[in-house]
Order: C-alpha cells, then sequence, then structure tokens
DNA sequence: AACTATTTATAAGA
DNA sequence: TTCTTATAAATAGTT
C-alpha cells in the first residue's frame, strides 16, 4: 500500500528502514488493538527494533498474564511432544547453575579488589598482579585521554572568553570616550554614569580557570613525576 | 477496508466476529513477518481467539528467546512487583535476575581489568584505578608474606638436611676406619665396596637450593629497588 | 472460499 | 517527525 510495490527483504537504506519501522509500527499496533476489541481475542506482542529499542502491546490483562499463559499452553504442549524436559527440576538446575556461576564471578572480583586472597596460592596471586598491573596501565591511559580532552576544550573556552574579554574592553573604551564627552557637557544632572564591563567580565574567565584547575589537580596523580601511588608502593 | 464502516467494538455476531477473526489474524501475522523482515526487528506476538487457541508468530530467534530478553529488558519493572509464587513465570523471572547480575558482574570484571573502558567517566575511572591500587597493595603484601614463609621453610629443610649430612659423613667416617681394618683383612675378596653418601645426599640439597632460587627471581618483581612494573609505570 | 467495492495502510516526497 | 497524496493492500459484506 504506497506509490511503489515493495519487495519482502531487509530495507538496506538505515534512514528509510527507520521511517519505514516507524511507520508500520504504528499501524502494526493498531491492528493489534483492533483485532483483540473486535474479535475478543487476547494479545501480546513485542518487537525490538533493529538498535534494540522495545515496543511492546497487550490486551486488557497485562502482558505477564499472557505471557504466563502462554507458557502455560506452551508448556502443556511440549509436554505433549517431548515429556522430561522443562520440568521443576530442570529449572532448579539451570537457578543452582547460574547461582554457581555468580558465586564465581564474584569471587573473582573479591580477588581484583584484594579481597579473600588467603584462597590465592603464590601462582594465582602473581596471574592477577598482572592483570591489575595491565589494567591499571590501561585505565590510567584512558583517564589521561580523557582529560587532556577536557583541558583543550577548557583551552579552547578560555581563548573564546579572552576574545570576547578584550573586544568589550574596546567597546568600553569608545564608550568612554563618548561618555566623557557627555559628561563634561552634563556633568551635572548624570554623575558616575559608566557602565564597568570590565569587572562584570572578569568572572566569567575566573570560572574556566578554576574548572581547568581543579582537573589539574587529580591529573597530578597520576602524571606528576613522583606520584602518590609510587610512593605508596616503594614503602609497601 | 471493505465494503462499510467498522466500529471500534466486540463483533456481536459470534460468526462473522469468527470470520472476523480468521481474515484478520491472517493480516496480522503478514504484518509482522514483513515488519521484522523489512526493519530488521525481532517480533514474538502471541494470539488467543476468544475460544481459547493459541495462534503466535516469532522471528527466526526463538519465541522463548525474545521473551527471555523481554523479561530481562522490562526487569526493572518488575523490580516494583510483589514476589510473586513458585510460578513458571516467577522461574523465569528468577532467571533473568540471575542472568542480568552475571551481566553486571562480568561488566564490572571487565572493567577490573581494563576492558570496555569507554563505558567509563573521569570519575568511575579514578574510582576503578583507586581500587586496583589497593588490590595491588594488597596482593603484593600477601606474596611477600607467602614467599618469605616459603623461604623459612627451605631455610629449615636446609638445615635438617646439612645436620642428617654432617652424621652421615661422622658415620661414614667410622665406617671406614672400620672396612680399612677389613680390607686389610679381606680386600682381596671385596675391592671398591665403600658406599658413596656424600655423592647421593648432595643432589638432595641441591633441589630445595634451586627451588629458593626461583622463588627469588619471581620474587623480584616486586620487590627490588626499581622493578619492572615501576618502570612500565613511569614510562606510561 | 471467492469476489469486489471500499476502506485503510503506507511509500515516496516535501 | 509530520503531512500529503498516489497507490498498494486489507478486508467487510456478499455470493
Amino acid at each position: 500500500m504506497g506509490r511503489g510495490r515493495v519487495q519482502l527483504k531487509r530495507i538496506e537504506n538505515k534512514i528509510s528502514r527507520q521511517v519505514t519501522f516507524s511507520k508500520r509500527r504504528t499501524g502494526f499496533l493498531k491492528k493489534a488493538h483492533e483485532i483483540s476489541v473486535l474479535c475478543d481475542a487476547e494479545v501480546a506482542l513485542i518487537v525490538f527494533s533493529s538498535k534494540g529499542k522495545l515496543f511492546e502491546y497487550s490486551t486488557h490483562s497485562s502482558m505477564d498474564t499472557i505471557l504466563e499463559r502462554y507458557e502455560r499452553y506452551a508448556y502443556a504442549e511440549k509436554m505433549l511432544t517431548a515429556p522430561e524436559t522443562e520440568t521443576q527440576a530442570s529449572w532448579t538446575l539451570e537457578s543452582s547453575k547460574l547461582k554457581a556461576k555468580i558465586e564465581v564471578l564474584e569471587r573473582n572480583i573479591r580477588h581484583y579488589v584484594g579481597e579473600d586472597l588467603e584462597q590465592l596460592n603464590l601462582r594465582e596471586l602473581q596471574y592477577v598482579e598482572q592483570q591489575l598491573e595491565t589494567a591499571l596501565k590501561r585505565i590510567r591511559t584512558k583517564k589521561n585521554q580523557l582529560m587532556h580532552e577536557s583541558i583543550s576544550e577548557l583551552h579552547k573556552k578560555e581563548k573564546e572568553l579572552r576574545d570576547k574579554n578584550n573586544s568589550l574592553s574596546k567597546k568600553l573604551k569608545e564608550n568612554e570616550k563618548n561618555s566623557e564627552q557627555q559628561d563634561s557637557m552634563l556633568q551635572v544632572l548624570q554623575p558616575h554614569s559608566v557602565p564597568s564591563f570590565a569587572t562584570t567580565s572578569a568572572p566569567i574567565f575566573m570560572g574556566a580557570a578554576m574548572r581547568e584547575e581543579e582537573l589539574a589537580q587529580t591529573h597530578s596523580v597520576s602524571t606528576s613525576m613522583i606520584p602518590l601511588w609510587m610512593i605508596r608502593h616503594i614503602n609497601q
């Protein structure tokens, strides 16, 4: 339905795929609602876009209710075709497996943060130590990268603000000249009428400078010549 | 789309309701397939007719896969509802919870070994860095402890073996004295019959010495004055 | 199930 | 995204 026929295959153009998805999704959900109302059916509809976003529709009885009903229905069917599978026992087993995995992962994490080290022998300690060294190195590299980006950004801003300050100062001087002439003419009526751009623009620049200082401070943790972490390690 | 307009409300005539359901169901499933193919979306569709019959559609990845993904996605919202009874659904939910937890843990571990760092901002990087530093410190302390224990143990063994060697040497000398006397009496019958304790006991001690050397070598990684890891970090 | 007059959905373009 | 419009598709009522 549209100006041209459409081939039933993935739309390669990303943009038009997205547009089509948006349009058809609307119609699709509408159809879901219509059939459920007109024909008194129970409908559950789940759509994940190619970008992973979720869209859903479900009849009055909530999504969970329908999925549960579906599970029951599918369960009964499975029991007919392949009895034995998917019993309560297998769920318990699945659950235990997952829990076991979680235990292992948690244990690993504890080791990576230096806890429960009694469980490890020398070889394992050595391994973890090496991994952490590599990790630290990578993290510091990444951190440096982020901070340098930040700093360049601030330098850019600083320059912009400086330029603005300069141009404002210029304008101010011109104004002063003009107002001196005016003052000499109107001094009795309007004394002290010069606006002070210089003092209002200063804080704008200070703001940028302070943020840069903050960054430099945190930066020193990993980049000054003899940083804290190294001293701590030498003293260990 | 048809000869007349249609009100969005339940069709009261049972026959035409059924006919409409049949027709629309076909179109609906077709739409599901179309959007999934055209737009590369993942679709799961469950319909129960008013008579309780099940119709379903799902993309290549099976219905279960999609429902599981849905459970995971909707996990946050499900947390709000009260814990359910031990139904099939709750098992699925439990499973999803565990899987979600595993995902989080695995993500953490990847960060602790310096992977997927793009996901972290400066603050988080700083946090992880600090944790790793503490962990490394603890691990090195523990390693030292283990190695020192190992070394004392070896020293003890060394001493025991030395003592044994000494006592064996003594006995040997006594034997030699005795056998000299006997030799002088029996030299024609048994020449060269002296057992060589000195040479067999040497390898026993050598074994211990080598193990200690190995340890000292690995030990130097974290305890020599300017160890490798420090140089690497200085050069980072 | 077909048929077909109409309504609806939507592709393309703005 | 939203609107417009020409056209393809779906389907209500009928046979």
